[in-house]
DNA sequence: TCCGGAGTATAGTTATCACCTATGGAATTC
DNA sequence: GAATTCCATAGGTGATAACTATACTCCGGA
């Protein structure tokens, strides 16, 4: 059974006739007539009377018909979902961010997004990096935007921004006024840090680590302005990328002068696979 | 698109893999990777994410896939439709007989079809000539029981039966012994017939007119039994096909000898037209 | 009863295309 | 880094749907 033998079927059940059915379906009419022949062999019945000046239907034509219509307009209706489904403007993107990132960062991102595609579906969701990794491996999102080092093969990374780090002081610090200031120079102090989980706490850590200083925390917390108001009431020093700086008061920032003590952004994807055109309008929004 | 590449599509999306889905569909790999790769570029989107371990639905894929199982599905539905038509023994078979033929033939057709296809839907239609003529055409019954002569090109005739005529005459009457007679030797009698439009009043007065008797005509009705029993009541007299004769002890039944009164009974069904298991069933049973 | 017209089937040819085998190339595993 | 596992590409072949030309069948009119 074959599409274009439904389609035939279909016209002369239509037109009443082999000939007229061939011209509507802009073929020869022995073409058409071999073609119903061949499905009539395939279904073991016949499915035309055909009597000298007209054919009609036979009772398992009658049957049939109602069938192959439905099947031509089911393939139209498969071609039809596709097609929406590339194109649609409506679709929906989710992304996941790590908290460290969030509030910085994604208002930013979404804005301009939301305004360009109101018809879009954005979605998103703020987890620390195992969760999104995972996320993006079982598709319950579509991108995550995190922070180097990653070492997953099976995902496709793509930088948005590096940031340097800042040293948080309490504004009467020693070294509150420097310009910059090295690790080592903070050999010995007191740190206040983001909680197990959080990737910029292993990412500081390892700044330190590299820097041969080996920090003791005195206090954790799951955010950044929560370390910040902990620098300002004396009770240690803090690390942060420059986006998170508030400008609070009883601080100074300072910048990190070592190599090492930059973060990355990027925007991370599943190796491979396909993405919708919003997918790919936040993708492209989120790069420039 | 082609009902294999939907095949295909589903094969790749059951086993997650070409080469899985090759196999089981006893193809060689290059081939449905073809095909795939051709029913991607017809549709204008990516149905699969190639990667290298495995290969996932695209999201065109998804909402593809669902129509194209629903598509082979219905194409086995109607494959299967038409099976049942052509082999089903609960099929449907309408036959009209004219009310000179029905109590007559009618129960001895019947009862032995309906044992040996209980399951059958057999409709009987009593109507005179034209209307059954009619009805075939539209199709609204299959079969035909009449009487010639018939001259209708589109039906086709199956001779069932040739009978004599019998003329039915009071038991007083002067050629009640005789053993048979002549349509000539009657004329001058008064007739009892059937009304008009009946097709046995037509060969009836035709015959008498071959044998140049122009029958006076004393009484008319729509049944054999009645014209019996005017006979009797010494009316006139009548011709009857042997099938109607019922032995009434005021009459006494005559076989007519003229070549040309005879009545054939037979079958006919719209030429050209194709018969269900059940119809050919009935046609094969009256026909022995 | 024969002819013409309308309609479908058959014959023979051509071109397309689905299939095959062999091989290339990418990703993953050991 | 070699072996393995996939999918894609290349080139050749056979099946088949298309075409043109023609035969056959039915039907209405002369």
């Amino acid at each position: 059974m074959e599409f274009h033998q439904l389609r035939y079927v279909c016209a002369i059940a239509e037109t009443g006739s082999f000939s007229r059915a061939a011209e509507r379906c802009q073929v020869a009419q022995p073409s058409l007539s071999q073609q119903v022949l061949k499905l009539e062999d395939d279904l073991g019945a016949k499915l035309f009377d055909r009597l000298g000046r007209s054919v009609r239907l036979t009772e398992a034509g009658r049957a049939f018909v109602p069938h192959a219509r439905s099947i031509l307009n089911q393939m139209e209706a498969a071609r039809a979902t596709v097609a929406d489904k590339s194109a649609d403007v409506r679709g929906s993107v989710a992304v996941g961010v790590i908290p460290t990132i969030a509030p910085f960062l994604m208002p930013r991102y979404t804005a301009g997004f939301a305004k360009r595609y109101p018809e879009a579906n954005l979605r998103i969701v703020e987890e620390m990096t195992p969760v999104l990794v995972e996320s993006l491996r079982n598709l319950s999102i579509d991108i995550a935007v995190l922070a180097l080092p990653l070492r997953h093969k099976d995902l496709e990374l793509i930088p948005l921004h590096t940031e340097p780090l800042f040293a948080v002081l309490p504004k009467d610090h020693p070294r509150a006024g420097a310009k910059s200031l090295s690790l080592k120079e903070l050999r010995g102090e007191s740190f206040v840090m983001l909680r197990d989980g959080h990737c910029f706490r292993d990412l500081s850590i390892a700044a330190c680590t590299h820097a041969h200083v080996t920090p003791r925390i005195a206090f954790e917390s799951g955010q950044f302005s929560s370390l910040i108001g902990m620098v300002a009431a004396g009770v240690g020093i803090s690390l942060l990328p420059e986006m998170a700086i508030d400008r609070n008061p009883g601080c100074r920032y300072i910048r990190v002068s070592d190599a090492r003590a930059t973060r990355t952004v990027v925007a991370a994807v599943l190796r491979g696979r396909s993405f919708n055109r919003i997918q790919q309008a936040f993708l492209a929004g989120i790069q420039k």
